[in-house]
RNA sequence: GCCCCCAUCGUCUAACGGUUAGGACGCGGCCCUUUCAAGGCUGAAACAUGGGUUCGAUUCCCGUUGGGGGCACCA
């Protein structure tokens, strides 16, 4: 891979909560275009709000990112490590080069010091909207040094605003867009500083990508708004702004934006339903681009290799699970057989199938039943019946209420109780074999077989199925089942 | 309410002025088959709308409608 020093992505998550679906596909295309252009990818914890942010949520994150298959070059290792020059990569460890620049912008007259309450502030917005201003300007934009001491004798904790001009407009020139006008007088002066002396997440921003060298600010479209002031901000520090690209809403079912009550929304979440990280990628990277062939199936690194910016959709897509689950099955069944009992361990731990009881070997049942794998649950699903007596399924109810099912089964467990040599062809030919006799369709015989001997309808091909199972466990089941089907 | 963005099958999307509007998921049918899958073939399914521009618009421009996002001392 060439290096590209030119190339530096970032994905800053505030540490509120797990790594929702649409952080993780902001996470993966900056991965993505940092890796194809052989730039740095870095990882930026925007903790500045106290009150929300916890360390559960740094390592809930760090998890999920690592759960993809993602890598960072810079950023934090865990809660206390981090590795890269432009750390620290946690905003409240920065505070101090925060305020270094409010000053600077104080001192220059692009700033001043604001003593309104929110309650005064919203006030002056609402009777501004009454006479028809769109913004009101903020009375301590222009605060006398008497008025100044007079609010500090009274106690009063200023907060920093930023003073956005009063006329003209703001380009945003962004990648995915193109170029976005914003009217200057709309926008109100910008709280860069708390009263508490913290940043705003506006500023905190602008300072990192500038201090970390970013060149490529790829991130949600909420932050297309945000965007005009930030390169005011940019300007009015004298400095180069990087190059945005606004990435379109994931949306629900119901078109509206992808939320907790459309199901699962963590990357958690997809992992423990079974998802495949793989998977799970690769269909995030479907959703919002695309390649003029239309391919949909792309290994890591040949997604690396396809994927760009220009590639990257205007509007929002649709998260569809459904599509979802057929990507991943496709990766199921791509696993050699070892893989996918690794990979399902977790979930034949939890249906007490691992380590496996005596039986045939779990690989070799992943071989047999690969293809219908969907999700990882699905392998302890479709695979546990040989291990021990499962409840028959409603579908195997119906096949066993069929009028000849009990002499079928009965006819059966006599023609196999010394049956020799128990294995696949033999089987399947002495059974046809009783199927002719008895003059019954073969149908007849085998469905019946397969729902007393595994409970369900569906599953392997029935004669391996018999010969994995032995002998004794198939006349145990057929006698149980047979005598569960009552007089005939 | 104001600002911004967006608009091709149900969904994800291809098309970059001239195509029978292509692919994928899902759905239907057929084949394969002891079941369920997988696989193969196949079918139904879309250019939101009204004006322009043009010899010609899905494609370019404007309006309408619809959807989304933003309007915090939250990020």
């Amino acid at each position: 891979m060439t290096t590209n020093p030119a190339v530096r992505t970032r994905f800053a998550p505030s540490p509120t909560g797990y790594l929702h679906i649409g952080g993780a596909r902001t996470t993966l295309y900056s991965w993505l275009f940092a890796r194809h252009h052989g730039g740095t990818f870095v990882l930026r914890i925007e903790d500045t709000d106290e009150v929300r942010s916890t360390a559960e949520s740094v390592t809930a994150i760090l998890d999920s990112i690592s759960w993809l298959g993602l890598d960072w070059d810079e950023g934090p290792l865990d809660f206390e490590h981090e590795k890269g020059p432009c750390g620290s990569y946690y905003q409240m460890k920065r505070l101090s080069s925060y305020q270094e620049q409010t000053k600077r912008l104080l001192d220059e007259g692009k700033a001043y010091r604001c003593y309104c309450t929110r309650e005064e502030t919203d006030a002056a917005r609402q009777a501004a909207k009454a006479a028809g201003q769109p913004v009101p300007e903020d009375p301590c934009r222009r605060l006398s040094d008497a008025q100044r001491r007079s609010n500090e004798a009274a106690g009063r904790k200023p907060a920093v605003r930023f003073i956005m001009p009063d006329e003209g407009e703001t380009v945003v020139d962004d990648l995915i867009r193109g170029q976005v006008h914003f009217e200057n007088r709309l926008a109100p002066d910008l709280v860069i500083q708390k009263t508490t002396g913290g940043p705003t997440y506006n500023f905190a921003c602008v300072c990192d990508d500038h201090a970390m060298r970013i060149s490529h600010v790829i991130r949600g479209d909420e932050h297309l708004s945000n965007t005009p002031a930030q390169m005011r901000i940019y300007e009015a520090l004298g400095w180069q702004p990087p190059k945005f690209a606004h990435l379109s809403m994931i949306l629900g079912p119901d078109g509206t934006k992808l939320s907790k009550r459309h199901g699962a929304t963590s990357v958690t979440e997809y992992r423990d339903q079974g998802f495949l990280p793989e998977a799970l990628r690769n269909y995030l990277a479907l959703l919002g681009w695309s390649n003029t062939e239309s391919r949909q199936l792309f290994a890591p690194d040949e997604l690396v290799a396809a994927f760009d910016l220009p590639g990257c959709q205007k509007n929002p897509a649709t998260f569809d699970p459904v599509k979802l689950a057929w990507m991943n099955g496709e990766y199921m069944r791509a696993l050699a057989p070892a893989d996918i009992v690794k990979r399902a361990e977790p979930f034949l731990k939890e249906a007490g199938l691992f380590p496996p009881p005596p039986g045939p070997s779990l690989e070799r049942l992943a071989a047999l039943e690969r293809e219908k794998f969907k999700l990882l649950p699905d392998v302890p699903g479709r695979v546990d019946f040989f291990y021990r007596e499962t409840e028959l399924t409603d579908k195997a109810r119906k096949t066993l209420a069929a009028p000849e099912a009990k002499t079928v089964l009965a006819g059966l467990t006599e023609l196999l109780t010394a049956f020799e040599p128990f294995t696949e062809k033999p089987l399947e030919e002495a059974i046809r074999a009783f199927c002719a006799r008895k003059s019954l369709k073969p149908g007849q015989v085998f469905h019946p077989l397969r729902a007393a001997v595994s409970g369900r309808a569906d599953g392997p091909t029935l004669f391996l199925m018999l010969e994995l199972l032995g002998r004794e466990a198939v006349l145990a089941r057929l006698r149980k089942t047979s005598a569960g089907l009552g007089p005939n």
